[in-house]
DNA sequence: CATGAATGAGTTTTCATTCAT
DNA sequence: AATGAATGAAAACTCATTCAT
């Protein structure tokens, strides 16, 4: 009825309260896993439900919602990283981050490994980039001889996706955390 | 009044309804995840939901069955492993085909990672015999110089565990998997 | 197919089953209602449930046995006090044992309401034999000038089981029951 | 954030939507007994189930709730009979109404039955109001030669309980009601 | 725009009754 | 005849999503 304002940006509160829908929506969704009721998320955000389906139409669109933002602050880390470091320190350091980041948050390995997969819209567009990013700093890894030559994206996103449920496992225990991803590190490094 | 027949095993159909029921539940949570649907699971196994429940009382229940059965299998795996080959074979033999299953699987890496945790009754008793033998095949590898001294039972299951959502991930593609795979297997070798 | 034993009254064993499982149904019932569960009912008797439907066709028939085995017990009490004793105490005494089974058993006294209502097969068969009696038990003790004349049957229906809900509810408090039975007893005793 | 609403009320359509549930559930109990389906109740309410949960988290709730508010009405009708009536008069009109209600509706006996002895929240909490105002008119009328001398609250309870089913037995039969009733009433009047 | 009440399909579980052993 | 396994129609309750206020 109001064609004054279409395609405005978003009015400061409604922006407001999409960030709040979001943090909240993080942390139950770490505490609950995805069986998390809207409800919850809505009480914890300290908005009706309703708003929540004003910004996000769907529950799963509100969980891919906090995925791509996830991985645009990785991308955007795999960038500042690679132009801040030497290249193996970059891989690792990246390597490093996702896997911290899992062990704080429950539900984020999972959908870090469909990230290789869907092809849902929003997603993998910048779920591309993500990856994109990674392997930019894994073929430079490569260059530097940091990382052994026989191993692709692919296996390098399996091994990631499996060392973030190895720190999801680990839970609070940091040094079986540690000596894990020194395995798989390990496993990682050029040969001899 | 007729003490001839107590505790009898079962009769010889609901012995089959019980193992019916087991395998449905196995591909169906397989399938759709942990929150497949009792009915779907009586469909498929061709009984009707009652039948499930006079042997599972619960979801859960049917659930920690399927787990228990898997890791009572491994466990005998371990055992025949441990007496037919030399140590560093066993242990790399047990800890593929419990990636294998994790890739066949889905649903399986995740009660795997609990079993190191929970304390649920049957689930870790037979969990804990699964776990004794896996430290058992850890050990002698080790004394054989096929692992590494400096890792323990538990990163040797974050490991795992991770090494299962990889395989999960990696899904049908069987070369993915086997690189992913030989990298930890890299990284668990002793140094050199 | 074997048309040698077609009305034989019932074999042996089969009467004792009977009897065991009216036993069961009379002490489950009166613990836990009417809701309470066959299974429960055929265990407390020491026999399957197929046992039960054997002799009972429905969970409601075998209600209904348990009402008549009452009924004819009571029934025979009527008789034998009637011929026992003056007809005031007769009628009164009857009235006592009705509203002591009704404290001891729950789920007694709806069904004693309803005996005056349904047209159910036996029970009313059965029931009318009671009535009939607790019917000649009230005209003589009102000839005898023990009860009121301006009552007639249906009213004392009403005014017993109301008793015997008030005894249910009077519980394993005597003397609460004792005055309350009390009450009722001056109010049917004829005026003046 | 609005802390100009916090603790409203109930919005208006909420309200009625609780009231139409309240008095579905009501009807459809006293005609079908407390195993009502919720369905039902839903359907004769002209509402989902989910409406119903949304304002009575339980099926044993909803019931609680539609005693609680009986009573409300009770203690009230206790409170104004006692202003305007003759102690004696406002005693047997009190227990008169509440035996009509136990005509009426199934399933009002039996929780007034429990009234004296549940300790459950909220319904004893009102529920102790209807009894105090109900040994209030008791005592009044005692004092006032209405009632004999020698019953207390107890018994008082027992026997409108039992007259309540009584009535409910009575059904429609008005004369049967009322002469079991006067039976109940001559008990409880003053020797002589 | 925000709110939270309403919806109803879907989920787990129970239990009277049937039927193969 | 007895047994107890199987059946499946309910029943209570949940929760993503819609919509009146």
């Amino acid at each position: 009825m109001d064609e004054t304002k279409r395609n405005r940006p978003l009015r400061a509160d409604a922006r407001r309260n999409r960030a709040r829908v979001l943090d909240a929506a993080e942390s139950v969704f770490a505490a609950d896993g995805l069986s998390a009721a809207m409800e919850d998320i809505a009480r914890t955000a300290g908005v009706g439900v309703g708003t929540i389906y004003r910004h996000f139409p769907t529950k799963d669109a509100l969980f891919e919602a906090i995925i791509v933002n996830r991985y645009e602050r990785l991308a955007d880390d795999a960038d500042a990283l690679s132009a801040a470091k030497d290249p193996g320190e970059a891989f690792f350091e990246l390597f490093t981050r996702m896997v911290d980041q899992a062990a704080a948050q429950k539900a984020f390995a999972d959908p870090l490994a469909q990230a290789g997969v869907d092809i849902k819209a929003s997603t993998s567009a910048i779920g591309q980039r993500l990856l994109a990013a990674l392997e930019r700093l894994l073929i430079q890894a490569q260059q530097a001889r940091a990382v052994r030559d026989d191993v692709g994206l692919p296996e390098v996103i399996a091994v990631l996706s499996g060392s973030c449920h190895a720190a999801e496992y680990a839970g609070r225990d940091h040094s079986v955390r540690a000596r894990a991803l020194a395995i798989v590190f390990d496993g990682l490094a050029p040969p001899r």
